[in-house]
RNA sequence: GACUCAGUAGCUCAGCUGGUAGAGCACAUCCCUUUUAAGGAUGGGGUCCUGGGUUCGAACCCCAGCUGAGUCACCA
């Protein structure tokens, strides 16, 4: 990377590096740095009157300073939290020499270092708790600045927004922006209070692939890729469900995974193509069992995170306290369309969605249509926790039929703000039954249904040694995540959500530029003006690229020698 | 995929009807020993997203593109 690309600023941080390793400060040093405290901890325990901490050693990064003459203030921010620090010339530098206060502290370093300190906590005249400093350490330079965001009462100052490079560079926007970091943390809490939760009664956590030569589960579009020994094509998994349930087959009563299963389909604010879901199947239980079972893991998780179970999400105030209401689909239709979908047939609920102004198209069968209805009328009706039960057959190739009635399956989604946020089954475990329900999606597909699910034929091979009854819950991390943080978006609860590759410009060497013939100074000038590679100077008119280098000359007041007419056909020749 | 909005200094954003590009923070030099989104003085920093067009003249108007956000559609 040659100066002329780098901000001033960062020419800046370089010297300053340079310069620190001229004194002697290696600014990356390799030691362990032995810390016995942390911001918050003092934050919340240091009393005066008990005179504790009164040794520590903390590290973390710059994130503000304020200096006055000899004394200075700066704020250490670490893992937990920030805490003040008090800088004092005479202390930092008790003898004669006073460039570790005035050069390296004032000057070299800079807000984004990481440095460790050693001193004691005291109280300042204002009332804020803060570290005196003894003894700093450089443990870490920062080569870049970091955007500052400031806070007064509640109020944020120049605020680090823009999306795109807080979801690119998120390691910045985790640095400046402390809530971003909570919402994390609190991701993490909630896999952890269902882990515990399963653990508790004995589940066990299991792994299963993720590269399928059948991707089953579920109906969505698979990424591909290829096995190269192997020769053969592998599929991302889009679910883990039919694994799960092998396990099932081969004897554990109750087994969990939380998923990373991946879909080539659309992205939006609920939609990223790799995601997190939790499948848990539980022997011998069925979806009344686990009705209750999932809301009582939903309530342990509100509680865990916030001590209660009523919480904000956008403009909506939802109560995640059990129990949920239990309605039947068709309940749910009637409710919200005033039309009963109970023994129609196919024709009947086309008419019906028409007299709804709902669009159908001819491969839409029943099942669909259901769906359909549902989706446009009644979805968004649910805003508190309701189970939404017995789905239509056409839509459930994985649920067992109903025990009332074969045109049902025994299945419930958890809807919650209008959404879908867990969805679950009796699982079906008679082998013939299943292997009828695979054919009636193949004949989907063959309609034109691009996401019916495929054969598993090993799948039903399992099945045919015999499964227990069954029933499964699956739930989408990433959207339990957003409701239980009051976020609108999935992309701030991925660490990483998917991005389109950012553009890389490539750029050569000084020394090819200067071999073309462009003369040393006047290289800068050709790449502020929009070349950074030799190639892409044979491709430009003379007559532009002359009047551009000239202009720029003049506009800057560089103060070159203009290069003749000529000169410059010489070197794009 | 359609539509709407946005892209100006490291960050947040002004920039009128087209006429020499601005502020705050950050940065640099200086003053100040308990300050606190510190303060004061001075200074440096710009491919106004890119490429065309209109014009004597474009950050601004027009066209095309890139990137992002939002809404919808598709998709669970």
């Amino acid at each position: 990377m040659s100066i002329a690309e780098l901000s001033e600023q960062e020419v800046i941080r370089r010297n300053s590096l340079a310069k620190l390793r001229e004194l002697g400060i290696e600014p990356y040093p390799a030691e362990e740095y032995p810390v016995n405290a942390k911001a918050s901890e003092i934050k919340a325990n240091f009393d005066p009157e008990k005179g504790n901490y009164q040794e520590v050693v903390l590290a973390g990064r710059i994130m503000s300073r304020r200096i006055m003459g000899k004394a200075s203030f700066a704020e250490l921010q670490d893992d937990t939290g920030r805490i003040q620090m008090y800088f004092n010339r005479d202390e930092i530098c008790p003898d004669e020499d006073k460039t570790l206060y005035n050069e390296v502290f004032k000057k070299l370093l800079d807000i984004g270092d990481i440095i460790g300190v050693k001193g004691f906590a005291f109280v300042t005249q204002v009332g804020e708790k803060s570290i005196h400093v003894k003894e700093f350490t450089v443990l870490g330079k920062s080569l870049r600045p970091l955007p500052i965001v400031k806070e007064k009462e509640g109020k944020t100052y120049d605020a680090f927004t823009d999306p795109e490079q807080r979801y690119r560079q998120r390691y910045v926007d985790l640095v400046v922006n402390p809530q971003v970091k909570d919402t994390f943390i609190k991701r993490t809490k909630i896999i952890n209070t269902m882990r515990e939760m399963f653990n508790e009664r004995g589940y066990l956590e299991v792994e299963t692939p993720i590269l399928q030569a059948i991707p089953g589960g579920a109906a969505a579009r698979p990424f591909i890729t290829h096995h190269n020994s192997l020769n053969i094509p592998l599929y991302l998994r889009i679910a883990n469900e039919l694994y799960l349930k092998r396990l099932i087959v081969g004897g554990f009563d109750g087994v969990y995974e939380f998923a990373k299963d991946f879909r080539n389909e659309g992205m939006d604010r609920t939609h990223n193509p790799e995601f997190t879901a939790m499948e848990i199947y539980v022997a011998y239980k069925d979806y009344k069992w686990m009705m209750n079972f999932t809301e009582e893991m939903v309530e342990r998780v509100a509680l865990a995170l916030h001590g209660k179970t009523e919480l904000q999400v956008g403009d909506k105030l939802i109560d995640f306290k059990r129990p949920y209401p239990r309605v039947t689909m068709r309940e749910a239709i009637l409710e919200h369309t005033g039309y009963d979908i109970d023994g129609k047939t196919e024709e009947e609920l086309r008419e019906i969605c028409k007299a709804l102004d709902i669009e159908t198209d001819p491969s839409m069968g029943k099942g669909k249509l259901i769906d359909e209805l549902f989706g446009e009328k009644c979805e968004h009706h649910y805003i508190q926790p309701t189970f939404i039960t017995d789905y239509p057959v056409e839509m459930s190739p994985l649920t067992k039929k109903h025990r009332d009635n074969p045109e049902l399956t025994e299945r419930f989604e958890l809807m919650v703000n209008g959404k879908e946020l867990a969805n679950a089954y009796s699982e079906l475990n008679d082998p013939i039954d299943q292997r009828e329900r695979f054919e009636d999606q193949m004949k989907l597909s063959e309609k034109g249904d691009d996401e019916a699910m495929f054969i598993d034929q090993d799948f039903l091979r399992s099945l045919e040694y015999g499964m227990p009854p069954t029933s499964g819950m699956g739930i989408g991390i990433d959207r339990l995540t957003m409701f239980m943080t009051n976020n609108m978006s999935i992309q701030d609860v991925l660490f990483f959500p998917q991005m389109k590759p950012e553009k890389k410009s490539e750029a050569d060497s000084d020394e090819k530029f200067i071999e073309m013939g462009v003369p040393a100074e006047w290289v800068p000038v050709v790449r502020k003006i929009g070349f950074q590679k030799t190639e892409a100077l044979k491709e430009v008119k003379a007559g532009k690229f002359f009047n551009d280098l000239c202009g720029y000359n003049k506009k800057n007041k560089l103060g070159l020698t203009n290069p003749s007419m000529d000169d410059v056909k010489q070197w794009l020749s």
